[in-house]
DNA sequence: CTCGTCAATCAAAAAATGTTGATGAATCGT
DNA sequence: ACGATTCATCAACATTTTTTGATTGACGAG
């Protein structure tokens, strides 16, 4: 019972994936503070706008967040589940005895 | 002082990015109980060896294992303290609200 | 020495990703 | 109704990653 990763190797994956983009993780740290719009993130990133929405739609598939129309905005939201999910599997990648020796030393969050 | 990634971002990436491979992922997995040398990665995930060696590569070159040479064997090994950085860096996508929201329901490790 | 094994490296091909510019649908202000 | 704005989607292209099949070097056994 080493709290396998096994079955979940492709969802870690994809996790992994979809944050594996510098401009993916630019859009997850402006979207930290909270809801935006499409046009807020273009603005503060300068991307192109189909280039923002491809990488956005990235983050969508892999859940890490959502979308919510309002009259001709789209306003973007981090999934906070998904990055419990996140965490969770970066946890169990640690190796089996390295677990105990953080645990140990009180490294956590 | 939101714990900021931002300088952080190419690192985050890089280290998302190597793991962002099931391959890679399954290896990882293997290397969890402890050193392996390659000749048993081959063998049980049964990829081709130069495969193998590209992913290692990948992973060694993100700091996420190392590798020591016996005789004609390479083992591996999972380097945990790039494990305890993967761990601080997907805290730190964690919304700022919700940072506290989750310390308060005691959801951590 | 010579031969077999382990593993890194390389080049070529294949596959997956990311970028760009254009188009189109929906919505709003006038 | 018209024009402007917001955004998704598409196709073409460029770039990066991954796979494959050699080749090579290092080591050890006999």
């Amino acid at each position: 019972m080493t709290t396998a990763v096994e079955p979940k190797l492709a969802r870690a994956a994809a996790l992994f994936h979809a944050l594996s983009d510098e401009t993916r993780l630019e859009i997850m740290e402006m979207l930290r503070s909270g809801e935006r719009c499409v046009c807020e993130l273009t603005d503060e990133l300068d991307a192109a706008q189909s280039r923002l929405s491809f990488h956005l739609r990235v983050l969508k598939e892999a859940g890490l967040v959502t979308d919510r129309k309002e009259g001709r905005w789209s306003y973007y939201t981090i999934v906070p589940e998904t990055l419990a999910e996140l965490h969770d599997v970066s946890v169990a990648l640690q190796p089996s005895v390295q677990r105990r020796e953080l645990r140990k030393v009180g490294r956590c969050c």
